[in-house]
DNA sequence: CAGAACTTTCAGTAAATTCTGAAATTAAGA
DNA sequence: TCTTAATTTCAGAATTTACTGAAAGTTCTG
């Protein structure tokens, strides 16, 4: 089988941007030849398309279920197991952060949480913790916030994104809205400059907020 | 010198973080270890403190400059340059992902546009077109948001990202706010399952929504 | 159950990358 | 200016990662 000049740039560049990301150049051509194809392919037409040995591809798939990007499936009268990736964009995108978000940001909170809870014994340890502490609670932030937006619906995701800078004026119509307590008045005041995720646990306060 | 523990600890892991990231180990290193130092490191002590020859660590400040990610500094009486990075973990995620958008989303973009632009000779190149614009549409809509939001003082951004997902009844209050037009029962009929970024020019009917 | 079809594993090799020390270059101070 | 300190460059060594072919393993079919 043949590769049209089309699929192949498309395929050669996720191989490239592969390699950017500490994926393999090869792992980034097969994921994105069973992108693009239409129709699931068996290993042996993977390997034959993109010049790679049987064994290579073999192991490529591997990678690509571990992340769950591909997956399985028999064909009617074909032995073979044939691959392809979702057919939803917005779903391979939700599953690449969730399994980024697993192996490393995970990972790293939880170093930072260890060496957070050692005690500091010189000023320059204590410094150091502090940044660690700055670069924990930001990280966890953005987790948390990438977490439950990925929860939502994709329209309801596609008008959030759509709104871009513009949802400002919506935060700003909210902390204006007289029927809400004291929970922004007070976050306003301290908004200079750390970090208050504690403040998280504010959440029943404006689950009030609208029906 | 000599590296506490600690620092090691969280020099170390970012060194491993670095290599899954397409970012060489020392230059993971170099970045960790001046991003919890009390004050600038001029590289030779850089060198000492992380076992690595003076020429590596030339050349991992270089690739770090090159992502703005840490800046030069002369302090009095000492001819040596001194490294340092940005005291606002904000401002290192903002710069972090500015480069990341350039180096890496920016061209794939173009990749895509020009392929897009090609006439489709089969029915399999038609498919892989429509495969791209799927693509394309998608990390185009999240390039635009994050551009967006990062333009956002941090104070603004922080409420955003703890309001978490709860931001979507911000978007259901603004579906039912009575003084809009059209537009949202427009795009609340077509949300199935298109992407609509093209109904980005629909922006100055939103401007209007609020002072 | 035997044999064919297909898949995976793995040891060894090829290729890419990271890292170093010596030499060249640049910049500061006398 | 010359001297010396500091930095960069770069060819090749060391290390890591990617890839292959042969062999072992698995699953299906007659």
């Amino acid at each position: 089988m043949e590769l049209s000049p089309l699929s192949e740039a498309f395929v050669l560049h996720f191989g490239e941007m592969g390699s950017r990301w500490g994926i393999n150049r090869t792992v980034g051509q097969i994921c994105a030849l069973l992108y693009v194809s239409p129709r699931p392919l068996p290993a042996d037409e993977i390997a034959e398309v993109l010049r790679f040995s049987r064994s290579n591809v073999s192991m490529g798939l591997k990678e690509l279920q571990s992340w769950r990007l591909v997956r399985l499936q028999h064909l009617p009268g074909d032995r073979r197991e044939h691959f392809s990736t979702p057919d939803d964009v917005w779903q391979i995108v939700r599953t690449l952060a969730e399994e980024r978000r697993r192996r490393e940001i995970d990972p790293t909170l939880s170093v930072l949480r260890d060496l957070l809870m050692e005690k500091a014994a010189t000023a320059s340890d204590r410094h150091a913790q502090s940044r660690m502490r700055e670069m924990h609670d930001l990280i966890e932030l953005i987790t948390r916030w990438s977490e439950d937006v990925q929860k939502l619906e994709t329209d309801q995701l596609t008008q959030l994104l759509q709104l871009g800078g513009k949802v400002v004026r919506l935060l700003e119509l909210k902390n204006r809205l007289p029927l809400l307590g004291s929970e922004q008045r007070r976050r306003r005041a301290g908004a200079g400059g750390t970090l208050a995720t504690s403040e998280n646990q504010e959440q029943d306060e404006d689950q009030e907020m609208l029906p």
